[in-house]
DNA sequence: CTGTATCCAGGGGGATACTG
DNA sequence: CAGTATCCCCCTGGATACAG
């Protein structure tokens, strides 16, 4: 507790190559999760209703096989949401959210008020800013 | 309206690395806001007072002079944040909170809730799944 | 003190091909 | 259909040195 009050309080559990140890700081764990480009995408995509694999491919429009896989599997181990396989002819894959990913959805939707409601003074303070 | 109806709608502008298309989507702006690993713990260190290019730096803890330059840079084109020289000696630099900035706390403070409130199941649901 | 410039390693993530 | 495996490019971001 030397250095680094505001760093170690709510983000830092190491510099950033280190082992994360696990859970060090909830917010921090949020970021990761917030911060990954396409996991907010996919649970929103599966707010209405559980989607299968290429379903929630095409829902989203621009993403590959791959990152799809991986973030799913890292928001599944979150406990975020749900895979159930049904064993049919062509294998099946049904995604869904979790009570926990549902709950997300709540601060989630107040980030997007928030963006909804002050996209116009971003758009403009840049504009402003790259016009100097 | 032929491919993508999600994606297009809540975020992509462009597969990656072509040019940006400032504000197509509202959400894709506060994701990219977000999920810059700095934009809020600068934020947050904000929160309470005003403070100088190093005393941000020391606030953060883990952040290189590189990346705090750029992370205040673009939290100012943003109209996050405002900057305020000091032609003193050795020149001071100041960095504040604007209106849009601290009307962004709002939201944050909501994801800080709901981590807070739910790092335990997430915690529990990865050692479940690691666990296996 | 507050940056800017340069260098460079690591990893994120797309494209493609293959499997069960 | 639902992934997995491989290749590989490029960007992020740390370290360092320099400037106003």
């Amino acid at each position: 507790m030397t250095k680094a009050p505001l760093g170690n309080l709510l983000f830092a559990d190491a510099p950033m190559g280190a082992p994360p140890a696990p859970g060090l700081c909830p917010i921090r764990d949020v970021l990761s999760l917030v911060g990954q480009k396409w996991t907010l995408l996919i649970l929103i995509a599966l707010e209405a209703e559980p989607r299968r694999f290429s379903a929630l491919q095409r829902a989203v429009g621009d993403i590959s096989k791959r990152m799809l896989t991986q973030t799913l599997r890292d928001l599944e181990r979150d406990g975020m949401i749900s895979r159930e396989v049904f064993p049919t002819k062509p294998p099946a894959v049904e995604y869904a959210l979790t009570d926990l990913g549902r709950s997300a959805l709540a601060p989630i939707a107040g980030l997007k008020d928030w963006a909804n409601r002050h996209h116009g003074a971003i758009k403009a303070a840049r504009t402003a800013f790259d016009g100097v």
